[in-house]
DNA sequence: GGCGCGAGCCAC
DNA sequence: AAACGTGGCTCGCGCC
């Protein structure tokens, strides 16, 4: 067959499958974008698929056996079998059960949200002098740029210099309130739930198991991997994906994931022994960035933490940590200095990571998973350099995503064999939710996290942080 | 009505 | 000169 899990929703559970060709086609090129069946006839044999069942079949049958040995020859093989195969059956059964979300709160918060919409819109004409559109970038640089005269920092690249981002408007706000209006508008407008909720009250995704360069899943229509749960008003949307009466949502979390798997990779032992005395990294960039100690820190503060750690250990320049953090590029120099005389190993094992790269033009993760990056020898200053950060981030994103993708499948098959109702509902990439009778809370928690730490043992202790309750908002 | 693109922004 | 990585969605805009 060519793709599994379409084969799984519309005909059920098949035993014995050998050759699923759409996943072979991703494990040999990750970074092309198709992976229809139509799409990999073409790139094989050079022909345009008619459509007719027989031709179908016959091409099917001569591709898989190809397709096949150029997984073995990569060595793609166990990642296929053990992982991305297991794994589609699995998906199409958490597309199937949906996740249940409550209309009316999306309904009312709707409601509630384009009023205020309505409402800074005018503010912002009257503010403007005129009427024009406030979701045009085009039209707005005009108001803010032409007719306000306001002058953004000249620092910016001449590509953008006439952006409107967020960014943006916060330096200029200090010139004129418009800004801060926009950034208000947005922020709103942002947040406007655009779910549609059917009939049977329940949300259904659909992950793409070929969807991503470096193994990631990606959800659409809609995407759940990027619902909000930053800004308050955003965090209201998320309270509105529920559990059913009587169950309760549980979510499971891999702490610090892609830094554990850094220490693994590069055994610098700074980063090793912290891991080891249960510290945590995020937290402690955030103590040195902000100044602030453990307690006093707010969800906002470990945030801005955590971007900047895998900022930094994925190609962040002075330029880029200066802007993050709005301070002098040589601070953020000094800082970035100081992190990789720290974690000297990682700085060592990041080197590596380029050699290795250029040598094979291949980035791979810890279970073979590969990524070709050609581009890391391109005589293009640009071009290489995308292509150095890239071979940076893909072996590590890239083995947290086949280290969750395992736990999924030793999961599945666990949650069988111990005949609990629970289901897992959804992946965000590094997070698994499960919805589940409340009785079931305690088996399913110690399952979830035996089967989610215990996956594959690194240098470093994995661990899973774990939230119960009614919604995906109010875990505890 | 739909496609493709860039800007902007949500998440991990 | 460029200047963390991986995604998907909405919108405006130009176009067919
Ligand atoms: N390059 C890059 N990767 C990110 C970023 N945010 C998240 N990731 C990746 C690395 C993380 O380990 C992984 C999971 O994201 P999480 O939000 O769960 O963060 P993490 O697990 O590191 O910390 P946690 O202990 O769960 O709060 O996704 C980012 O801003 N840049
Ligand atoms: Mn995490
Ligand atoms: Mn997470």
């Amino acid at each position: 067959m060519h793709d599994p899990k379409l084969f799984q929703l519309l005909t059920g559970p098949a035993a014995n499958i050998r050759h699923a060709t759409q996943l072979y086609s991703y494990l040999l090129r990750p970074t092309t974008a198709n992976h229809n069946f139509a799409d990999v006839v073409m790139r094989q044999f050079s022909v345009m698929l008619g459509g007719g069942p027989g031709e179908r079949a016959d091409y099917l049958q001569r591709l898989a056996p190809i397709l096949r040995q150029q997984v073995e020859e990569q060595q793609l093989a166990d990642v296929y079998e053990k992982i991305d195969l297991p794994l589609a059956p699995v998906l199409a059964v958490m597309e199937r059960v949906g996740v249940r979300v409550d209309p009316e709160a999306l309904d009312r918060m709707s409601h509630a949200m384009e009023k205020e919409v309505r409402r800074l819109e005018k503010e912002i004409w009257k503010l403007a002098g005129s009427e024009f559109n406030v979701n045009s970038p085009t039209q707005l640089a005009e108001i803010l740029f032409d007719k306000l005269n306001l002058q953004p920092n000249a620092r910016r690249g001449k590509a953008k210099a006439r952006s409107t981002a967020a960014d943006v408007l916060e330096e200029l706000s200090a010139q004129h309130p418009l800004p801060a209006k926009i950034i208000e508008y947005r922020e709103i407008s942002n947040a406007l739930p655009k779910l549609i909720h059917p009939e049977t009250g329940r949300l259904h995704t659909s992950f793409s198991q070929t969807g991503t360069a470096t193994g990631r899943l990606s959800s659409s229509d809609p995407n759940l991997q990027n619902i909000p749960i930053r800004s308050e008003l955003g965090r209201e949307i998320r309270a509105a994906f529920v559990a059913e009466e009587g169950k309760n949502l549980l979510s499971a979390d891999y702490s610090q994931i892609e830094l554990r798997v850094m220490a693994h990779f590069s055994q610098d032992p700074v980063l090793v022994e912290a891991f080891r005395n249960g510290e945590d990294i995020h937290a402690r960039t955030a103590q040195e960035v902000f100044g602030v100690g453990p307690l006093a820190q707010n969800a906002e503060h470990r945030r801005a933490a955590k971007a900047i750690n895998f900022g930094i250990i994925y190609g962040l320049s002075p330029f880029g940590l200066a802007q993050q953090l709005g301070i002098e590029q040589k601070e953020a120099a000094q800082f970035i200095n100081a992190y990789f005389t720290r974690y000297r190993g990682v700085k060592d094992y990041l080197d590596k990571i380029l050699a290795d790269t250029r040598k094979t033009g291949v980035a791979k993760t810890l279970f073979g998973r590969i990524r070709p990056i050609p581009e890391i020898n391109s005589p293009q200053v640009q071009l290489r350099n995308f292509a150095e950060r890239t071979a940076l981030n893909s072996p590590l994103q890239g083995t947290a995503a086949d280290l969750i993708k395992l736990a999924m499948v030793n999961i599945d098959r666990r949650l069988a064999e111990e005949t609990l109702e629970a289901k897992m509902i959804l992946q965000v990439h590094d997070e698994l939710l499960f919805e589940a009778p409340t009785k079931e809370r305690a088996k399913l928690e110690k399952l979830v996290k035996e089967e989610m730490e215990g996956v594959h043992k690194l240098a470093v202790p994995i661990v899973v942080e774990i939230g119960v309750g009614p919604n995906w908002r109010d875990l505890d």
